[in-house]
DNA sequence: TTCATTGGTTACTTTCCGTAACCACAATAA
DNA sequence: TTATTGTGGTTACGGAAAGTAACCAATGAA
């Protein structure tokens, strides 16, 4: 019984923001969305291949989340503007820790 | 058409490392390994969801981009340490920003 | 009147992932 | 001897996640 780990349990936290942060798109909606805010169309022009149908799930879990706010703004066919809550902005920066190291690395 | 983005091109670079980190199981496979090396059956203690399958699998894509190295330990039952290489430690690292976020806001 | 645009939604297919059984090999236990 | 255990996988299978394409209501433009 080689039990020589002097730290055999995952942080709840740290378990739960890799469970959050690791779906798939996560990452590049929040880097999408830390310039400015976007709409819908608008996140899907820039990352194509998300689908329409994943994209909105995303960002509906994305909103319960608490880390964006989804404005409504009543123009002739409705638009839906997508922003970074402070919350969604700091883990925006948090990413760009990630970037940095794909910059170096890849 | 509303194209007033600035930047209406997203970095190959980012997108890339989206698309593997963000990746199921991978932010808390590098996290795990950043202590110390650990072994095949150590990595599955520490992350039980994560089946032996899908284990395999991920550590042979992240050996294959130079993430990790594969040892093989010459044992009765032969053991397989893994290791962080420098481009993984780097990703550990820069991925320990996302984990102070989430004991911030999680 | 017909067409395009908005942000979705729906059905269908493909891909991903968890489950459980299995493998060779050697050491140990009975 | 024979059965059992532990190693790091691999395999077949089923369910969940995600991609594809068609469709929707409401409005405005041609």
């Amino acid at each position: 019984m080689t039990s020589q780990d002097s730290t055999n349990k995952i942080c709840n936290k740290v378990e739960e923001c890799y469970h959050f942060t690791g779906k798939k798109w996560v990452g590049l909606i929040v880097y999408t969305l830390m310039r400015e805010p976007k709409r819908f169309s608008e996140i899907h022009t820039f990352i194509p291949d998300l689908s329409k149908r994943v994209l909105t799930e995303r960002m509906k879990e994305l909103e319960d989340s608490g880390i964006v706010i989804r404005n409504v703004i009543p123009d002739r066919p409705v638009r839906i503007e997508y922003s970074l809550t402070k919350k969604g902005n700091d883990l925006g920066i948090a990413l760009q820790a990630v970037e940095s190291w794909a910059k170096k690395w890849l």
